[in-house]
DNA sequence: AATGCTGACAACCGCGGTGTA
DNA sequence: GTACACCGCGGTTGTCAGCAT
């Protein structure tokens, strides 16, 4: 470990970016894509190593980033994502379309952090600031009864307004979510066994489901919620359990978590961007899902009412009590379905329509519409490759998955299209960046 | 005008995970 | 099985502009 060895070659600039690196990268990797990091500087001319080169183009070139300030929808967004998933800038940068995870994490570091403790909340644990003094972390603010039961759980839309509501700190679900992923000898957290797992929820789901509201033509859905185990016992503590809503965006990303030790299962921010952003059409919703589920690509999409049966939530409850493994599952983690939860939340779930194609619709901002712009080019190649049956997750290095995998990769005809909209869309900061488009 | 402080942002560093020879 | 290269992530530091004194 240590160093990238990048960093030995010598004569290697650090700091600031010039505009002139600037664009000597940007016509690289829009002209032959990054390929290998560590050979973009040798190939672009640039004496940076290729981490510095990666970081740059993520953080500050890439055409999709959306410049600008946080809009007070953003951030409510990233106070939630924040309480349940810690400090994984990464996923959280993931449901915000456009913010990369070291934008997110400076201004959470930088303002967030400061609003909360303002209010009165400690920005680690969304807890109230006297709960967090007092130093009881331990047992849960009810005492450890149980609050698993649906009128007990978190509304996202009121979790927004106040973390504190969260009732444990989301370090604790990180724990139980890597708990699990680390107790993969269990047949249940093996590819197959987690697949089937999982298939049958769904489908059971959709059999209990009172969930489906067709009305609901925002398509809203509820985070994952944090709720204590029911069935740990009462004289012994509750640990946290996971409510994974029915947000498949947000349900992929963390199974991706829960299956991390096993490949098949692992799923990267790029499918959570991609599925809701590609789920422009049933179809494609479908299609991300079985890439999670592992189904084959020639399964015939559910109904409308089988997709929104995945608003059923799913609890999981980490009884990691004196007995090990709790019973049925024997991973010391449990799904279970709780029902309907689907009413509210403020996470607006691209609608089951074909018009819809953003992964977070975002609205009101001027950003919005250029980068819902910007995205329409993309998913229209990743609507070609399903209807190819390609694998949509499948080769990382393909063209066409560049164009939908914003954080790595570029789609170079697509940018050369996008670029009359590109100054606009990033502000003066990128002014430069367009001239090395037209120099393209 | 000079200085110091602060916040926002950019970039670096170190580490873990993964793939491959 | 091991070493190595590479990628990605999160924490930390550096830089700079704006503001107050």
């Amino acid at each position: 470990m240590g160093r990238h060895s990048c960093c030995y070659k010598q004569k290697l600039r650090k700091g600031l970016w010039s505009p002139e690196e600037d664009e000597k990268l940007l016509k690289h990797i829009t002209k032959y894509g990054h390929g290998c990091w560590s050979s973009v500087p040798k190939q672009a001319g640039l004496q940076r190593c290729g981490k510095s080169c990666r970081l740059r183009w993520i953080n500050y070139l890439r055409p999709d980033l959306k410049r600008g300030t946080f809009s007070q929808q953003e951030e409510d967004l990233i106070i939630e994502l924040h309480a349940v998933l810690g400090n994984r800038w990464s996923q959280i940068a993931a449901q915000l379309p456009g913010r990369t995870d070291n934008e997110i994490k400076n201004f959470w570091n930088s303002c967030i952090k400061k609003k909360l403790r303002q209010r009165g909340i400690d920005p680690t644990t969304h807890k109230p600031l006297a709960d967090t003094q007092a130093g009881d972390d331990k047992v849960p603010p009810n005492g450890g009864q149980n609050i698993s039961g649906a009128d007990d759980l978190i509304h996202p839309s009121s979790a927004a307004l106040d973390p504190s509501s969260i009732p444990k700190p989301a370090r604790s679900l990180m724990l139980t979510v890597d708990k699990f992923a680390a107790e993969s000898s269990n047949p249940k957290n093996s590819a197959a066994g987690a697949q089937e797992f999982l298939l049958d929820r769904f489908v059971a789901s959709q059999e209990s489901s009172s969930s489906c509201h067709p009305s609901n033509s925002l398509g809203f859905f509820p985070l994952p919620q944090l709720s204590y185990a029911s069935d740990c016992g009462a004289n012994q503590t509750p640990s946290v359990g996971l409510s994974v809503a029915p947000n498949p965006l947000l349900w992929f990303n963390q199974s991706g978590r829960l299956f991390d030790s096993n490949p098949e299962f692992s799923c990267s921010g790029t499918i959570s961007t991609l599925v809701p952003s590609a789920s422009g059409s049933t179809l494609s919703t479908w299609m991300g899902l079985k890439s999670v589920i592992g189904l084959p690509p020639d399964n015939p999409p559910p109904s409308c009412a089988a997709l929104t049966g995945i608003s059923n939530y799913w609890e999981a409850g980490n009884c990691s009590n004196s007995s090990g493994s709790s019973g049925n599952t024997g991973s010391g983690i449990e799904l279970r379905s709780n029902g309907s939860y689907f009413d509210g939340g403020i996470f607006p779930w691209p609608d089951l329509t074909p018009d819809k194609d953003a992964p977070m619709q975002l609205q009101g901002e001027p950003e919005d519409l250029k980068w819902s712009e910007y995205l329409q080019g993309a998913f229209s190649v990743s609507a070609a490759i399903q209807n190819q049956s390609q694998p949509l997750y499948g080769d990382v290095k393909t063209e066409s998955r560049v164009a939908v995998d914003g954080l790595g990769t570029c789609y170079p005809n697509q940018q050369a299209q996008q670029q009359p909209q590109a100054s606009d869309m990033y502000g003066k900061d990128f002014q430069r960046v367009s001239v090395a488009f037209e120099q393209i």
